[in-house]
DNA sequence: CGAATAGTGTCTATAAGACAATATGCC
DNA sequence: GGCATATTGTCTTATAGACACTATTCG
């Protein structure tokens, strides 16, 4: 890429722009981010979350960006995605104003679908992050996001969005454990989402060496919802 | 402006890029907007928010940017300043791909200190928006602010942002009111704010016909707060 | 049967909401 | 005193949390 972009237009109007996406997983419990290579030969690590450029002849809005890049590493459809915030200073990168737009991504876990670049790194909890280095302030960016999730996860219905299509309460209780490093008691879970309209018993269990759980899925037309408490044991 | 500036860079790695800046007070309880004349000659409405470019000599941070085309309108600092999303997509502007930072402020009511190009337009409560038009895609821009403050004033201390200095416990009441078009008891606001360590009774009272009403400040060292419950009474 | 996990019952704690009762200024 | 609004008291409701108890499978 030129080193010296800036300088041919006027420098009160564009930026050098990128998107750039915190894409979380729960792989065995564990809370994962989605790193591909570092592209830039001067990167201090290298690992980088998946970024990239707008192309205006396939893109028409910024998220479908996002999608883009996400889909260079994993053919899965992210179950949740939004934006975390916009990050624009003279110093981030040496070619002089620099703008990224940082997307949050949620996936099931979905190791089949991965193209080969992709590498899913532990994150440790919220409670006890424990970041991998990533290249550029990739780490920064992953922290807030990290951020993000821990506090929605507590009032809505996120969660929902890091498990398999069927999934039992008990699996819930593993999403809270492995984001935030502590868990709401079942009795609490149970109430919250075991009840109402968001998700619906689908008849089927799951065996094991004790008493076969009962599977659910998210019920259809479910949106993400509010609750209008937190979770204080999380706190 | 030039209106070619596209042409003159990789599409892949550079956008027009403004900062959009959504201003809100509280004034004899109604909600307004700040507003500047549009500059753009064949915008359809000749009201815009306030916007403008990165200045690359005086910003180092996109927030800078934000602060600086606010102080164009009023020399009153924000009380609350906050990124809502950032918009960006290949029609907002017939130039090509455009990228707006939309940001979201609250300011006192201190008409004393705007400039003359400064105007504030009612817009209606949550419950019954009435936004005024606005040229370009600014009055979309103006809903989801909007909507950002009424999800935040009920579970935050932001209506404390929209009150002056001094304030009385039913003034707060009549920010949710000016907000929302409708309020929780004051028996909930005084449990929320009347307690703790949010606000400190100045010891001075408001008189009028009636009973005075204690004036309180906001303690200092105070943070924006989150509280684990949503009022319901506004839903 | 025992181990293990699923699921229920029930009591407590917290804060919101409803609403009555009281307080304190001005006229 | 009478009006108006501030402030307090108290009861109800909703949901989280603690924790004991019951249920159901496997081995």
């Amino acid at each position: 890429m030129s080193e010296n972009l800036l300088e041919t237009t006027s420098p009160l109007s564009m930026a050098l722009i990128s998107v750039d996406i915190v894409a979380l997983r729960l792989n065995s419990g564990r809370l994962q981010v989605l790193t591909s290579a570092a592209r830039h030969p001067r990167a201090k690590h290298d690992r980088a979350l998946p970024a990239g450029r707008i192309d205006p002849t396939l893109d028409e809005q910024l998220e479908q960006t996002a999608r883009r890049q996400l889909k260079i590493l994993t053919q899965a459809e992210p179950s949740w995605l939004e934006q975390v915030e916009t990050i624009g200073n003279s110093l981030r990168d040496s070619r002089g104003w620099s703008l990224t737009v940082v997307y949050f991504a949620l996936l099931r876990n979905e190791p089949e679908l991965d193209t080969p670049d992709a590498q899913w790194l532990d994150v440790g909890t919220c409670c006890n992050l424990q970041l991998p280095d990533l290249a550029y302030d990739h780490q920064r960016l992953l922290k807030s996001a990290i951020e993000r999730l821990c506090n929605k996860i507590q009032y809505t219905t996120l969660p929902l969005y890091l498990l398999p299509e069927a999934f039992t309460l008990a699996d819930i209780r593993d999403v809270f454990q492995g984001v935030l490093g502590k868990s709401p008691p079942m009795r609490s879970i149970r109430n919250r989402f075991g009840n109402g309209d968001i998700v619906e018993d689908t008849g089927k269990k799951r065996y094991g060496s004790n008493r076969p759980a009962s599977l659910y899925h998210l019920k259809k037309g479910n949106q993400n919802r509010l609750f209008n408490r937190l979770y204080e044991s999380t706190q």
